[in-house]
DNA sequence: GCTTACGATCTGCTGCTGCGTACGGTATGT
DNA sequence: ACATACCGTACGCAGCAGCAGATCGTAAGC
């Protein structure tokens, strides 16, 4: 049979690992950690009500993100504003400098992803980009 | 445009992450540490000559895998034997109760790989794991 | 007013990893 | 024989992850 293939997490663990290690120096020359991209990216698509709100949509510890917090607010790419309406909250969202530094590092990555995707047939880069949104989103 | 979609690094760790996840509980039902799993696995695709090869292979610390290989040795999964050409090497390899249960728990994750994947349709699924082993073994 | 619950923060603990170091046993080249 | 290099092993250290507990401010129900 041809079924002689790595098993299948270990393929994609394996290639995770590569990409996000290929994403690390982008990252750097724009001076954002991991965490604060995804934080970023996180508060691209929506404003989050809580902190913890906002762990929980990025899979991390509520007391892992604050010193990301902090710095993502010093350097003015985040606001975290008290709400008004229950001053235990923090309502977070991002600043207009914060949309424009989400959007270059985006930017570089898509364009790396780019050339690592180079090589393959149209066709088969459409469907693998499908199924794995769908598998990612998925049933799991 | 439709490019709205997650990093391609952010989708491919997470379902890594997920895939992991799903493999522990199969190799805890067979008594087999993940490392211990891809240990197993690297031998059964060809005996290595020495562990510091075996670490490479597997992309692991030469430092890490000896009491992963301790124990597989002691539970008679494999064999490490005095290279007698060259005595400061050990021979790895597995034994034939070392591969009834590689081939056990492949065959379970395989079985669990397969009800993730059965909702593809069968030529999605195809191309999925082409572009995946290509990418994984690739240019990277 | 009092109790209970919740959000954010801080601290400490634990387990895993990567990394460097050191040591003994062994080959190899001169 | 001797110097050098390599293998396996053990040990310690630093960094980072998740997790639990304590604190403080605040909200909501009774």
């Amino acid at each position: 049979m041809a079924d002689d293939r790595p098993d299948l997490a270990a393929m994609v663990a394996r290639l995770g690992r590569t990409l996000v290690a290929a994403e690390r120096p982008i990252l750097a020359a724009h001076d954002v950690s991991m965490w604060g991209y995804v934080v970023l990216t996180a508060l691209a698509d929506e404003p989050m009500r809580t902190q913890a709100a906002l762990a929980r949509a990025i899979g991390a510890d509520k007391t892992r993100i604050i010193a990301d917090l902090d710095e993502l607010q010093e350097r003015g790419l985040i606001e975290r504003e008290p709400d008004p309406a229950d001053r235990r909250v923090r309502l977070l969202r991002l600043t207009p400098a914060g949309r424009r530094v989400h959007t270059a590092v985006r930017r570089a990555i898509r364009a790396e992803e780019e050339r690592l995707l180079a090589d393959l047939p149209a066709a088969d880069r459409r469907v693998f980009l499908r199924v794995l949104q769908r598998l990612d989103q998925g049933p799991l």
